[in-house]
DNA sequence: TTGTACGCGTTATCAA
DNA sequence: TTGATAACGCGTACAA
């Protein structure tokens, strides 16, 4: 059970290994039937070339790179998907790789996975895809990349977004719609990028109105629903408390309806709850969240899209901005 | 800012490439001084192997593969988490690969990356561990490879798994303990392995008290929240429904929760709810679930150390058992 | 204990 | 449009 080589393709098909790789790389000077011979020959010993061995010897790896530092395991799992999908249709390999640590071990764990690997490019989720140092190195090291969800774009690599910003301003005009005055608000992660744009779209709806955002019903979170828990236990237990709670993603919103149901209020008659993402999750607990619906798999699929262009050396966007959409759900209703 | 090779690494450290490779690989015949030497160098030079040059050339590729097919986010996410601490620690890399498609397409899909990414080995987990094609096809191929999970061990190959027999019945136990005697059971996705050992821990649990399992109380699942909600709409809309509903996986019990609210049933004082693996959902979803605890990112840390162990030509156990405990949450309690 | 020479399977260069 | 041959960076076999 010997490995085929593009030398066994070669002598079956009847020609030089260089016409071999010549087909496997597409190249356009190929005389359609010898094309055929070659392709023929391939199924028929069911070849496949090494990866390994394209790497070392020409200057492209068709591999793609993954980092993710994220403990939302929903959304890891949707942006893998898609950036997997992409590869596939392009025929490429995605190495995937969570990174640990921080600071100069970040970075040094990232540049030693882009040495070893020789990935061709690397898709940056978010929080990394904030991460100046991180951005910075890359673009010293002229690897392409392109990031996901960055909310700065003082950058020169191209970005795939949402408006964070408008998203969670339409989510707090839904919720004024509604009828709520007293809307609290839980902050994202400090770290991770679109927090802090998600905070100014909360403000931004009030404004719009001529009114002010109640700042004093502000709690940070950190993404996790441990921490919307924690957060929603402080803002519920106060005497004025929020009839209305919007959190910055969907795991702190489910965090918030246990803290709910720990105090006894019923979501949503005392207490409305909205998320941000429409992860798996928005769907599975009760009551369902109303949600920013972030299209994280087009997002991802979209991203390596991109990166596939930028490393054919084609040009491509800096900034990519998809469709955000609301999904009105079971979790708010107007106050009582 | 060219490439650095073990060429750098030798004409720095004063030595041939041969024994830089030496270290490299942790050959012992290398005199403690020389080592030292070469170290520093590969330091100073900040000097990173190339995979790809190390699997053309060698025998071995320091890369292992990782298959999936399972549509639980949570659970993907903790069998990545672990595998790649493993790989870590053993300083190698983890390639990942979802796989779709079905019969010969999904054996094509492996082979194939097998083939192209030079794996030295493969963890294979769920549903696909239990795939006979698929492990008949591996055996084939010679290459090493270790099983999560799987029911049958009727294969040669080394398989970590916990007792899914006795950890359902465990759970039954505890509901009949608790006075439960109309016990629903929601089954897993017939393709998943351990789907079948749980019923039967269910019924084992019934038996051992010289009882017979309420057969027509249970319904098929298909390890998705949508499948457990529509499988407990079955049994709760029964005149005779079940006080307690056993279901196989911790994302169809949220599913059981979704349907008693719709219901108009309150968790637990109307219906006790009891789920199986313990993922982040168990803790996020309210009441929070009563699971069995699966120790998942533990087992795939194992297996992906079998699998290491077996590369490195060592024996290692044919089944790794691992324990699996009890989480007794918000979602049970005795009936009315 | 250390080094030399060759080969791994592919792409790049240049010639035909 | 095609082919011969030299890389690519490293491990292996064997020699010193």
């Amino acid at each position: 059970m010997a490995r085929k080589t593009i030398d066994d393709v070669a002598a079956l098909a009847g020609v030089s290994i260089k016409t071999v790789s010549r087909v496997l790389n597409d190249e356009p000077s190929v005389r359609p039937d010898t094309r055929g011979r070659v392709e023929d020959a391939m199924a028929a010993l069911n070849y496949q070339p090494s990866l390994p061995a394209r790497s070392l010897a020409g200057r492209r790896s068709n591999l793609i790179g993954l980092v993710y530092e994220n403990p939302s395991a929903n959304y890891v799992f949707d942006v893998q998907s898609g950036a997997m999908a992409r590869c596939r249709e392009g025929k490429l390999r995605l190495f995937i790789q969570s990174c640990n640590g921080l600071g100069d071990q970040l970075l040094g764990e990232v540049l030693a996975m882009i040495e070893q690997t020789h990935v061709d490019g690397l898709v940056v989720t978010p929080p990394l895809s904030a991460n100046r140092a991180l951005i910075a190195l890359l673009e010293r090291q002229g690897l392409p990349f392109v990031r996901i969800g960055p909310d700065e774009e003082d950058f020169d690599s191209p970005a795939v977004v949402i408006d964070d910003e408008a998203a969670a301003a339409a989510m707090t005009d839904y919720l004024l719609d509604l009828g709520h005055e007293r809307i609290g608000f839980i902050t994202g992660h400090p770290e991770h990028c679109a927090s802090h744009l998600r905070k100014l779209g909360y403000r931004q709806a009030f404004r719009k109105r001529g009114r002010k955002a109640p700042e004093d019903l502000t709690e940070q979170g950190y993404n996790t629903a441990a921490s919307g828990r924690e957060a929603a236990l402080l803002l519920l237990r106060r005497a004025d408390r929020p009839t209305a709670i919007f959190a910055s993603n969907d795991d702190m919103a489910a965090g918030v309806v246990l803290a709910a149901h720990e105090l006894g209020l019923e979501v949503p008659r005392d207490l409305s709850v909205a998320g941000y993402d429409d992860t798996q999750l928005a769907r599975i607990v009760w009551p369902t969240l109303t949600t920013i619906h972030q299209p994280t798999y087009n997002m991802s699929h979209c991203a390596t899209g991109l990166l596939i262009d930028l490393i054919r050396g084609n040009d491509v966007p800096r900034v990519t901005r998809l469709d955000f959409t609301m999904q009105k759900r079971g979790s708010t209703a107007p106050p009582l």
